[in-house]
DNA sequence: CGGCCGCGTGTAATCGATTGCAAAGAGGCT
DNA sequence: AGCCTCTTTGCAATCGATTACACGCGGCCG
């Protein structure tokens, strides 16, 4: 059993020098000389002396720490992306707090909790529920604390933001399914209130638009991101009357859970219907048919997110304007989608068709 | 632009009291006459003060924050771990740093830097790559700082361990495939090195034993719990001569990932193979076709093992024998599994036979 | 009436590291 | 020698909250 642990005085009395040199040994070493630099270290050896960071927060009001916020950790997608958010932190030492938001339950008050409390430098915010008054007054009550967003855009914040192009990527994964023929396209949307759900949908609607389809909101199927959600609107999908051939869901998991729904009324997929998700996430290229989706540049949204707030933290003013990043997303063509089965419907769009 | 977060000193001459006052209204409400306990309130409220927790940390050497350390936070099995636990530590009042540990780079030496420098009063452990003396070492450098190690077993390490009953489950899974008439049976292993998969492998071949069933090596596939190495498993499992009728497979990624690449050969599941797996991930009930999969009660297991550690975070007394909670795992029947189609093969089991 | 108890409060030390300021010492220049 | 500069080091204040100890006061008991 240890006494306690050696503090910055043990290494001092040991090396014989101020607790002063000692701090400049570890932190500004070219400031103290080489002779000196040996003992200290020496001393640092003997005594097994770590740095005690609550003392260094106290004088520095740092915390060598950033607090990562989200909607929900188990989705697979913020899961890889954390994973990547912590891999930059931790490659320039700092660490990482996690606050999961599930239903915005006290959010802001959650939030304030951490960053007031001086236990974070910065706040990453992966959730796009909060609005831009509430994120100002947080940012300002805590000293001006460096926020980033990411993931579900903010608008207009003011602060740094690095998305990915949802509104495109939706606008040509729904372009995919009209190159194939397709002129029925339903989609399978996302939480009412969700940034991303709505910038997809924004996306798919503007496809439509522009190769002069109909978009009945009869097609375009609520859904919340998750696997049941898809699986229930399977049930009403099939009781329509008049049906999409081809379906644009706003992502993965709920695409997955639309298509095993669709399974048990028989409808099947490619033959007779055509779905593409969103993410790539690990099994849409194991799945039955594999699926084809939009994949996110999610590993570097997560590390260039991680990089602009970090970056900012130790230098709040590089940046005078707020950057806006825009990642692009690719689509991946697998086997979920095909070129129609039957003949061309006969329904006469009314201001034109892309060139097949 | 506000000037500087509010102090307890501010808070302290709007109510014309002391510091120590102000404090104890705060932290032990009882000791403080009421009409003093509204005026610090009150100023409080004024003042807009919030608690700096690095004042406090440096006083009480407590930084009320746990860290969790895991192997890969994207792995899907583990966020929903990590998700329970942040639940239960921000029930408590508790902060989460999340720590990867992905490829057991520097291990040791990032806890250490953690924990060494009263960043956290508790590790949670998900890893069972370390060994007990280090796990020991480390904890004693961190003045006697619990730990609890959950999912992934370190036996005989002395901490308090939450996990799931693996090498049983892994038993009753493979007796499930027995059950269903099957006699020669496959397993997909995980990483050599890890503890939960040599537990499954012992729970597969304990089975085999209990029910006199040969156990060849060749019919035990190596893969590591990801979806690319059940991918790859299934080209080495069509070139093998004779093969199994049913594979018990040590995760439901690495399963997909089978289930895919022997759909590639023609190999169709369950018409042609019987598949068994582990976790019940999201995607399991919606897979073509749905899994057969041992469930991990993984919420509980997330929140017993943050009660565990903060429990003794503030009690390090309160149990003075290694707490060893092992949770079941729930056989979920869906239909990748079937009784076995072709006559029951000749094969005479050398011990006997359980009774169908 | 004197002493004791207990409540509520204040004083000041303390936790560990950093840093502004000053001083000591080395070396160079006139 | 005297003065200046530059490097290296130490002294002591500081960050914000907690807490051991002491004090004043009112009430109660003998």
């Amino acid at each position: 059993m240890t006494k306690k642990t050696p503090t910055i005085q043990d290494v001092a009395r040991h090396a014989n020098v101020s607790t002063a040199t000692v701090s400049r040994a570890l932190s500004v070493p070219e400031k103290v000389s080489e002779a000196t630099r040996a003992r200290v270290s020496e001393a640092v050896r003997v005594t097994g002396y770590t740095l005690n960071q609550a003392g260094r927060s106290l004088r520095q009001r740092t915390a060598r720490t950033i607090l990562v916020a989200l909607p929900d950790i188990r989705n697979s997608f913020f899961s890889t992306i954390l994973d990547a958010i912590e891999r930059e932190a931790a490659s320039r030492d700092y660490g990482v707090l996690v606050l999961n938001l599930y239903f915005g339950h006290e959010t802001v008050r959650r939030l304030e909790n951490f960053l007031l409390s001086n236990r974070a430098d910065g706040l990453l915010l992966l959730d796009g529920s909060l609005d831009t008054h509430t994120l100002r007054t947080l940012s300002a009550q805590a000293g001006d604390i460096p926020i980033v967003i990411a993931c579900e855009d903010i608008r207009q914040s003011g602060f740094h933001t690095v998305v990915t192009d949802n509104i495109d990527a939706a606008e040509r994964a729904t372009e995919h399914l009209i190159n194939s023929g397709h002129r029925q396209i339903g989609h399978l949307l996302g939480p009412e209130h969700n940034v991303i759900a709505r910038d997809r949908q924004a996306g798919f609607l503007r496809a439509l638009d522009k190769h002069g389809l109909p978009a009945p909101t009869e097609w375009q199927l609520r859904g919340n991101f998750d696997t049941e959600s898809g699986f229930a609107a399977a049930a009403r999908f099939v009781s329509m009357g008049a049906r999409p051939t081809a379906v644009f869901a706003a992502n993965d998991e709920s695409a997955i859970g639309f298509l095993s729904g669709l399974r048990q009324h028989g409808v099947i997929c490619p033959r007779d219907i055509s779905v593409v998700g969103f993410d790539d996430l690990g099994f849409a290229p194991h799945y039955v048919p594999p699926l084809t989706t939009m994949r996110q540049p999610r590993e570097a949204l997560g590390r260039m997110a991680a990089e602009t707030l970090i970056d900012t933290i130790e230098e709040p003013d590089a940046l005078p304007t707020p950057l806006r990043i825009v990642l692009r997303s690719e689509l991946v063509v697998r086997e979920s989608t095909a070129r129609i089965a039957q003949p061309e419907p006969v329904s006469v769009p009314v201001r034109g068709i892309a060139t097949s």
